[in-house]
DNA sequence: TGGAATACGAAAACTGTTTTCAATATCGAA
DNA sequence: TTCGATATTGAAAACAGTTTTCGTATTCCA
């Protein structure tokens, strides 16, 4: 089992790499560079996890209160578009958004106390799934796993529990 | 693999079981019974698949057209609480809901070009599933698994793309 | 049966998201 | 630079799916 450990400080580097690569993406699609656009974007990718509109939204405020909502959808649409970003739902019926990782591809771990949303990545089981797939005369374009459940340490689950744990669905 | 077949013939005697269990718990709730009510479910027990609540409502429709969506999506909340049905989203912003098969427990497999869902199961699977989660000192409740990408007998796929494809999200 | 409690249906309200529209900003060409 | 075609913005309206409200109708136990 591979956990994917984020790093607390945000990689300078990286961040800028990433909104270098999103400009070009505006330049090669003959779209326009604004004020508004960098300031979510910069804003967006020193944020760290899955951002929901209205969390990045409040982010983007502090910087230029003007900025309003569909500016914001439309620039993370871009930035999905741009596939510097993904787009992820979890069941509470808001849509949360998350800049790649170093890691290609991973699921979910999602804890129902603490709200919690911690990635993992295991190739016995993309192995498994790929199996599954080709018995069944399928071919996998993409998948998601999720796990819903608790974290077992409920010292520091519950020490968490500030933000409201994601409501979810699932099987 | 283990590929859950759906049998072509509704099963009237499983049927009627679940319009019992039903009653039960509706009188358990002390709620009442009505007309609608048991329209509805008795539409929605005798439809296959994921049914989403437009679908139910068209159909039970048919049956009496003065019930509306408000009573579907109140009788819908009333089955899952009882149990016998499972509310899932794949990501098409459409909730949709399906009775619980013999089996208790299944994942998805979606078809990107002909919208075909079809359920499968496999213990290695869920087992890997537990052992990771057992690694991360993570308790699963849940899960849910859903590949998505496209059928690969093209014949059959192209025949059912009548009903369109689901949108669709994931990793 | 009477009547308290529940359910109904239509329409309004809500939520998250997308679109509209008039005003503004960008940027390549002159 | 300035022009001007084109893209972008923000506020507000529109949207889609779902939930709630509210007055009327139905259920069902005493």
């Amino acid at each position: 089992m591979v956990t994917l450990n984020r790093t607390r400080e945000v990689n300078e580097t990286l961040v800028k790499e990433k909104e270098a690569a999103f400009a070009e993406f505006i330049q090669r699609k003959g779209l326009k560079t604004t004020r508004q656009r960098n300031t979510i974007i910069s804003t967006f990718f020193r944020l760290r996890g899955h951002i929901s509109v209205e969390e990045l939204l409040n982010e983007v405020k502090k910087v230029n209160p003007r900025i309003g909502y569909a500016t914001v959808y439309r620039t993370l649409h871009l930035l999905v578009e741009s596939g510097l970003v993904e787009e992820r739902r979890f069941g509470d019926g808001l849509a949360r958004y998350e800049g790649h990782s170093d890691v290609e591809h991973h699921d979910h771990m999602i804890c129902l106390e603490c709200g919690e949303i911690s990635e993992f990545y295991n190739p016995r089981l993309e192995a498994l799934q790929e199996k599954l797939a080709e018995e069944n005369n399928f071919e996998i374009f993409r998948h998601r796993l999720e796990l819903y459940g608790a974290c077992k340490d409920k010292t520091a689950c519950q020490a968490r529990k500030g933000k409201k744990a994601a409501k979810s669905q699932g099987a």
